[in-house]
RNA sequence: GGGCCGGUGGUCUAGUCCGGUAUGACGUCUCCCUGACACGGAGAAGGUCGGCAGUUCAAAUCUGCUCCGGCCCA
């Protein structure tokens, strides 16, 4: 009798998987050099471009998410077989940090010495620094650097990155794709630099809309102009109207008059002027805004007198209003209108207005003499190499190319800002002729602002260089962020030494560029072009667009909105040590936003007293919150709910770890047969959605499968099986418990780049203790098709109706069935159907419809 | 003004390209501690797929228009 034997017992003992666990694991990858770069020739390479995270803050639970993404990119491919270069690094470079620092020292950075502002700028940055870096250890990214190839690290003002982006630049000096101009361009009076259109963003504010008196030149007839920027009077340069309105036909060739001015401006014809819009008929200044720009470029206007200058004041150009604000200019020149009788009236009326991306002050338009990177000239072709590179999704494209289509000037590269890398140029003190060191001459990074030239002497006139002026300005950011693919590729042996350089030119373009979709103009863009200025090719053959995470209302996170939740708050225990550094504790302010969440159920569920869901959890929830492209809503009891999956993975793996792990038995049982079959069936749907790198594709199937169907049905039905040790039963036996270890090895490779720590934590402790899970292969489909074996539909419905009949008699689910009617298709699983409901017979001829006491379905019949 | 994306039970979401009984989760309600699991199990209620019109035997899915939201550009 069975009572006798030994019971068995489950190997794996834990009721549960803890978040702390996720720790241990973090130790054996280290330990073990799990995923250091090893070079094989043998396998291919894959390379990830990830995006260098800029550090002036705390990480925010976007940020975490975002990267483990990525990182499921990374596995994924390694467990495809190829040699992974995932790079870790810092972006570093730009305004933020500065910005920062002058407000913490109360001062701007031109008031102290550079030298020190760049050292505190460096410190502030080294603090912020950890932060991002534990976050993103925390989340389990397996990037080399961490894990045993610790210079496959980098940060982007390094000298040693500093010195590509310095040297790719003289790449393109000499190449003649540097042009040096005085152009109307994009300026930030509280940033003290030009900024690039990329940087610009869009605000409505409420304004006013004044109507303003013209006196037409040798007429008696005036015009009313309607401007939101009567203060720009002194720079108007043309008066327009639009070619179909008949109010102004008699006007096109005449003079109108500038109130207060008197200056005689041209009445031309434009399309851009809006019949509808105040009178219809507008003024042109230099510079109101960027259609400005382009009217009067069109119409040869190219040097035109503008009024504002760098600091935000007016200048000589607007007279007796000069040495004012653009708002007191705007003031006085108003109240001399109204004085005057040129101002007809004013309305109230709303603006959309370009601001600075970072101080959010709005932008002027001035003409500055600034470095650009040709780009205009390079459009169509970039149109053609965009067309070779693979968008992940693919809808992607279309954000890039509508970018395409809509620029319309150089990019500037230059700013008048410190922490950045320092332009390369060195001013003849002779001629002024700007030299820049050819590519090799260049050895190292140079700081133009305080170092001497490499070079001796001037290319224009020969004189020595020696007493030569350094630029004193930095390269826009962009400048630098657009060449991360290229180190990524080892470019400039970065990682490793590579003499020839064959590993760059066997491995470039880069495989991939993974990437949030808000920055597709800036980023994205801008390393094509550079990639394209440098090599003629494609940056990169796959781009992997992201969507955004927002907060649980849909709203953007941002930290300037104070709805930004800090990952600490699920990657922390609740009780630190004591000598947790600041960084490293959970952000005061998200506990409060966790708090306000709580008191609304929708939510969270039932709160758990701590947050530490851990990062499989977070990993988990990003995947089933919805495809891959789409924006991902950040919500607790998600979390909550997705985090109860891992337990349900580890109680499967505990059950499973009770039975001894069996060898391929001679033939296999029906049942076993099935589900192998059914679980083929997953293998294939989820290597198409790891295919298109929309791993929720993936994780959705695997939990349904392993929640509605292995375990309810596959596992119930041979659970009294897989427990008998009897001997007359052998051969059944053997096959179950061969093929619940086999399942449970597929599943937890399937989920292992989604869940890399749990799945690496059952998987050594049951199979290999001292390999690893992502060293493994990803399974693969026998049959390749996705359909379901049509016996699964019958079999769930079958239990189901089972279940209810007792149910509805309120029997015990162990309550015994005299015997049951099934349908031909369901003989093979008799046997174990019999232990699962007990049913003492399983007939497949249906009862006649009259017959007593029978609960019929339309395909089963059950008799108690 | 133009472009892109989205609008599916209380909440989130799959399906939309390649028309044919609406996917799953969370939440809700009822019952149940059954030898992996109460962070569990069984059962149930709840949607006609933003609106209108068209194509079709048949539309969430195709076409046109329209409304709403988000993002981007002018």
């Amino acid at each position: 009798m069975e009572v006798y034997q030994m019971r068995l017992k489950p190997k794996l003992k834990q009721k549960r998987w803890e978040a702390i666990n996720e720790r241990e694991i973090i130790k054996f990858w280290t330990e073990n050099e799990i995923f250091k770069f090893i070079h094989n020739p043998m396998k291919p390479v894959y390379i990830i471009d990830t995006p260098p995270p800029y550090v002036s803050g705390r990480a925010h639970i976007g940020f975490a998410i975002h990267y483990a993404q990525i990182d499921m990119i990374a596995r994924y491919h390694r467990m495809l077989g190829s040699n992974v270069i995932f790079p870790a690094c810092t972006d570093r470079n730009g305004l933020p940090v500065e910005v920062k620092v002058e407000k913490k020292l109360g001062k701007s950075m031109h008031d102290i010495d550079r030298e020190d502002f760049l050292q505190i700028c460096k410190r502030e940055l080294d603090k912020a620094e950890e932060n991002a870096i534990q976050v993103m250890k925390w989340m389990g990214l397996s990037c080399n650097a961490f894990y045993g190839s610790p210079e496959m690290y980098y940060q982007t003002d390094s000298p040693e990155y500093r010195f590509n982006t310095q040297r790719t630049f003289c790449r393109a000096w000499h190449e003649g794709k540097i042009l040096r101009a005085t152009r109307p361009n994009n300026w930030c009076i509280d940033c003290g630099t030009t900024i690039a259109d990329a940087e610009i963003e869009y605000r409505d504010d409420d304004s006013t809309l004044y109507y303003i008196k013209f006196n037409i030149e040798n007429s008696d007839e005036t015009i009313t102009i309607a401007t939101t920027r009567p203060e720009m009077i002194p720079t108007c340069e043309l008066i327009i109207f639009h070619p179909s309105d008949a109010r102004y036909f008699h006007l096109k060739g005449k003079n109108a008059i500038t109130p207060l001015f008197n200056k005689t401006v041209p009445i031309k014809v434009h399309r851009e002027a809006n019949p509808k819009f105040g009178s219809g008929i507008m003024m042109i200044c230099a510079y109101g805004d960027k259609s400005d720009v382009s009217i009067l470029r069109e119409f040869g206007v190219t040097f035109p007198k503008t009024m504002i200058k760098p600091d935000g004041y007016t200048n000589e150009v607007s007279g007796k209003y000069q040495e004012h604000t653009i708002e007191e200019a705007q003031n006085a020149i108003l109240k001399d209108l109204d004085e005057k009788g040129f101002l007809i009236g004013s309305g109230p009326t709303s603006r959309r207005v370009p601001i600075c991306w970072r101080s959010k002050t709005p932008i002027e338009i001035i003409a500055m003499d600034e470095y650009y990177l040709q780009q205009i000239k390079v459009l169509p072709e970039l149109e053609k190499i965009v067309n070779r590179m693979k968008f992940y999704p693919k809808s992607s494209r279309i954000i890039l190319k509508n970018w395409l289509s809509s620029i319309n000037m150089d990019w500037a590269i230059s700013r008048r800002r410190f922490y950045g890398t320092s332009i390369p140029i060195w001013y003849c003190p002779k001629c002024y002729t700007p030299n820049v060191p050819k590519e090799n001459q260049l050895k190292r990074y140079y700081e133009a602002w305080k170092e001497m030239s490499p070079i001796s002497t001037c290319y224009q006139c020969g004189n020595s260089l020696k007493e030569a002026i350094g630029e004193e300005r930095t390269f826009d950011t962009w400048f630098d962020s657009s060449i991360s693919e290229l180190i990524a590729c080892n470019y400039g042996n970065t990682f490793f030494e590579d003499k020839n350089g064959s590993f760059f030119s066997n491995n470039f373009p880069c495989s991939i560029r993974p990437q949030g979709k808000e920055i597709v103009r800036t980023w994205l863009y801008y390393t094509i072009l550079r990639a394209y200025h440098l090599f003629k090719k494609p940056a990169f053959k796959q781009v992997w667009i992201s969507g955004l995470v927002r907060d649980p209302y849909g709203g953007k996170m941002s930290k300037s909105l104070g709805n930004s939740i800090d990952p600490l708050l699920f990657l922390q225990p609740p009780i630190l040590p004591e000598d947790t550094p600041k960084m490293l504790r959970p952000d005061q302010n998200s506990w409060k936003i966790i708090a306000e969440m709580k008191k609304s159920s929708k939510f969270l569920g039932k709160s758990k007293p701590s947050l530490f869901y851990g990062a499989d959890s977070l990993r988990l929830t990003s995947c089933l919150q919805g495809s891959h492209g789409s924006d991902i809503r950040f919500s607790l009891s998600k979390l909550e709910g997705n985090a109860k999956f891992i337990t349900k993975l580890w109680n499967i793996s505990r059950f499973i770890s009770t039975f001894p792990i069996e060898k391929s038995p001679k033939s296999l049982s029906p049942t076993d047969q099935w589900i192998l079959n059914s679980l083929d069936a997953l293998i294939y749907r989820c290597g198409e959605g790891y295919e298109k790198l929309d791993f929720s594709i993936p994780t959705e199937n695997i939990y349904n499968w392993v929640w509605n169907i292995f375990a309810p049905h596959y596992i119930e039905l041979v659970k009294s099986r897989a427990y008998k040790q009897n001997e007359a039963s052998h051969e059944e036996v053997q096959s179950v418990r061969y093929c619940l270890h086999q399942i449970l090895q597929v599943i937890l490779k399937l989920l292992a780049p989604i869940t890399p720590f749990v799945t690496e934590g059952i998987y050594q402790y049951l199979y290999e203790p001292l390999g690893s899970i992502h060293h493994e292969l990803l399974p693969k489909s026998k049959y390749n098709q996705s359909i379901e074996d049509p016996r699964t539909y019958e079999l769930i419905k079958l239990d189901s109706f089972i279940w209810k009949a007792k149910r509805d008699r309120g029997l015990s689910l162990k309550a015994s069935i005299t015997s049951l009617y099934i349908p031909n298709t369901l003989t093979e699983f008799i046997p174990d159907l019999k232990e699962m409901h007990n049913i003492k017979t399983i007939l497949t001829i249906k009862p006649n419809k009259n017959e007593e006491g029978i609960i019929h379905h339309n395909q089963f019949a059950i008799k108690f």
